[in-house]
DNA sequence: ATAGGGTTAG
């Protein structure tokens, strides 16, 4: 540069011409760069000396460039600096400098500006006082701001709109949408903005009732095609778990941007809809809209829940294609898809590559090793997080690091975690509970439940049956399950858990009135599947499923190995059926339990050697996961079953999870 | 000036 920068300043500002647009933009520009340049004020204050700075305007510009540099300290010195040197602000000054305030969270400075907005007659201008609103409500409740807005001369759906917003800010959502409807009662202007808010905070509310009354002032206002209030709609629907209103936004929709689309994914990633999710994720970029790490970050959770590698493994590939793998939003979901698809290694390979984490880094990381049954290593990573970084435990992290704990059979660590949180959530308690039965500390466990009162959370029960099913505890079990069909009576799996119970004890009279009642009172237990993707195409099974094309091969070659199993390793079956709670299963020992048709499925579909990834809708039966083990070491493979609850790592006769699950 | 889309929660 030939010149120097502050010489160029000092020239801008001794030249003599009438203060224009253009030499306010120049002054911007120098402004962007001498602040880049210097990084601190020493620079700029050294000019203040040496120019004779005295009109408004300049110092309003020079507020206004640091304003959006987010230089919000440095606003205020320059307002000091304004003062001190007798420059008068004015109704443009007051604002900036209140927002600067606001966003160094300062509330005693916001009240000094207060102050001398009153002295110098600019408090009734709207501009300061939205300033004003926002400054307090921010920093000092919406009902301050509510004081404001009520004492100010004039209202403007800005200021309604902004008082709304706060009140959702502060989780009053109600409260914004009475401001909101107050708003249309007393004929103020509806803007899209105003509507956007509104909606956004019936979806905090999750009323669907309060969302359609908004809907339908939209629809007066003739807004509802508008691109902000349609996006809005769409988010607010899927809050509210109203697909079909959600999909009736966005397909009459006049045109859509990557929110529309973010939005719709997300929606229905979040209400289950995995498949439909990732079809729009497809459809959007045949519509060529533009991938960014927001509407990536949206369907990777679906990849993972479907743990289908392929998807994921995909949409992997766009990100690097796409270049946004540098966030980190993106890279902790891209791990934890990588996680819950089976692939821990992958995952641990960009955790260890990352340059910066963050909490759900570590969470997604300590989870992931632990769900694959690498318990002492979750927990290892959990004190290295605590010994070399900043990051403070959150509630995910605990209920990570209890994870931990219950996979590695931890309990004196667990003990000591549980304590350490300060308001521990039923999760929190559950994972205890989990613990404590896991170890056989049933004694402990039931003082723990009634010391913190959880006895009524069936997750509570469900940890507790986990324990009766490890040790065979089957008495206390009994009480459990009474426990649980007490909690949830339409709730069909603690029937066939009662019935199967029984079915252990060969009470079969009392099997039949049980299965009697579920058929009286219609439920349906879930019926078990089990899926494998082999070359990009999922196969699914049932039990005893015989509908494959390639089914007589798969049940020969399961006889091969059970042949095999009985004459090399002197296996027998053993049917503990007692506390587990698929009801079609107990039938079909030996072969047909659908987990083993998809990994026979699986050994003749692929080259020797290669690991198998099997996924199972319910819990795996303690059959099927004595028979992987040994089927491991007979084919000399590593057989990845994922449950609902952890992922069976089978090699060399053993399970990653040994035995406990 | 006010506003719409993202990751963890066995």
């Amino acid at each position: 540069m030939a010149v120097p920068l502050s010489l160029q300043f000092q020239c801008l500002f001794q030249c003599q011409k009438p203060i224009n647009r253009s030499r306010n933009k120049q002054l911007e520009k120098f402004q962007i760069r001498l602040s880049m340049k210097s990084g601190d004020l020493a620079l700029t204050y050294q000019m203040f000396d040496e120019i004779p700075l005295s009109d408004t305007f300049a110092w309003n510009t020079l507020i206004r460039t640091h304003l959006s540099n987010g230089d919000s300290d440095h606003v205020i010195s320059i307002y000091q600096q304004m003062l001190l040197r007798g420059v008068r602000p004015d109704k443009h000054t007051l604002p900036r400098v209140l927002t600067a305030s606001r966003l160094s969270g300062c509330l005693f400075y916001g009240r000094q500006i207060h102050g001398q907005a009153l002295k110098l007659g600019f408090s009734h201008d709207g501009y300061v006082i939205t300033a004003l609103m926002s400054m307090y409500g921010h920093l000092d409740g919406a009902e301050t701001a509510q004081w404001l807005f009520d004492r100010s001369p004039r209202r403007n759906s800005v200021s309604w709109t902004l008082l709304a917003g706060l009140y959702t800010m502060q989780d009053k959502p109600s409260l914004a949408i009475h401001t909101f409807h107050q708003m249309v009662d007393l004929n103020a202007e509806i803007d899209p903005v105003a509507l956007a808010t509104a909606i956004g905070a019936c979806g905090r509310l999750k009323s669907l009732l309060e969302g359609r009354k908004v809907h339908e002032v939209a629809r007066k206002c003739g807004l509802v095609l508008d691109l902000l209030v349609s996006n809005s709609l769409l988010k607010m629907y899927f809050d509210c778990s109203s697909i079909n209103d959600a999909r009736a936004v966005f397909d009459q929709m006049p045109s859509r941007d990557a929110i529309s689309w973010t939005a719709i994914v997300r929606g229905y990633v979040k209400n289950g809809e995995f498949n439909e999710g990732l079809k729009l994720f497809r459809l959007m970029n045949v519509e060529g809209v533009k991938l960014d790490s927001l509407s990536v970050s949206s369907v990777l959770p679906a990849c993972a829940r479907i743990s289908a590698c392929k998807n994921g493994k995909e949409v992997h590939g766009y990100i690097i294609k796409n270049l946004i793998n540098s966030n980190l939003t993106v890279q902790n979901a891209v791990m934890d898809m990588y996680v819950k698809s089976g692939c821990i290694e992958a995952a641990s390979k960009l955790f260890a590559g990352m340059r910066e984490r963050d909490d759900v880094s570590w969470t997604v990381m300590i989870l992931g090793y632990s769900l694959h049954g690498q318990g002492e290593l979750a927990v290892e990573l959990f004190h290295e997080m605590e010994r070399s970084t900043s990051t403070k435990p959150n509630q995910f992290i605990y209920v990570a690091v209890l994870h931990a704990c219950c996979t590695a059979r931890m309990v004196h660590e667990g003990r000591f975690y549980f304590n350490c949180i300060r308001e521990p959530k039923v999760e929190h308690c559950a994972l205890l509970v989990t613990l404590l039965a896991r170890v056989g500390l049933f004694d402990e466990a039931r003082i723990f439940i009634e010391e913190h009162g959880i006895e009524r959370h069936t997750e509570v029960q469900k940890a507790l049956l986990d324990g009766c099913r490890i040790y065979h505890n089957t008495k206390l079990g009994k009480r459990v399950i009474d426990q649980l069909c007490n909690l949830e009576p339409l709730n069909a799996e603690n029937y066939v858990l009662l019935s199967n119970l029984y079915a252990a004890s060969a009470k079969w009279d009392m099997v039949n009135r049980v299965r009697a009642t579920i058929q009286d009172m219609g439920l349906r237990p879930k019926r078990a599947h089990s899926w494998i993707e082999i070359r990009n195409k999922v196969h699914a099974f049932g039990v005893g499923d015989v509908s494959h094309p390639r089914s007589e091969r798969i049940y020969w070659e399961l006889q091969c190995l059970m042949k095999k199993m009985e004459e090399e390793e002197g296996y027998v079956h053993d049917a503990d059926f007692g506390l587990h709670n698929v009801d079609e299963e107990r039938e079909c020992i030996p072969i047909g339990h659908s987990e083993m048709l998809a990994i026979s499925f699986g050994l003749i579909s692929t080259p020797p050697r290669a690991t198998i990834l099997i996924t199972k809708n319910l819990r795996v039966c303690h059959n099927c996961h004595e028979s992987a083990k040994i089927i491991s070491k007979i084919v000399e493979r590593e057989i990845i079953l994922k449950d609902p609850n952890c992922f069976h790592h089978f090699k060399d006769g053993i399970c990653s999870c040994r035995d406990f699950w």
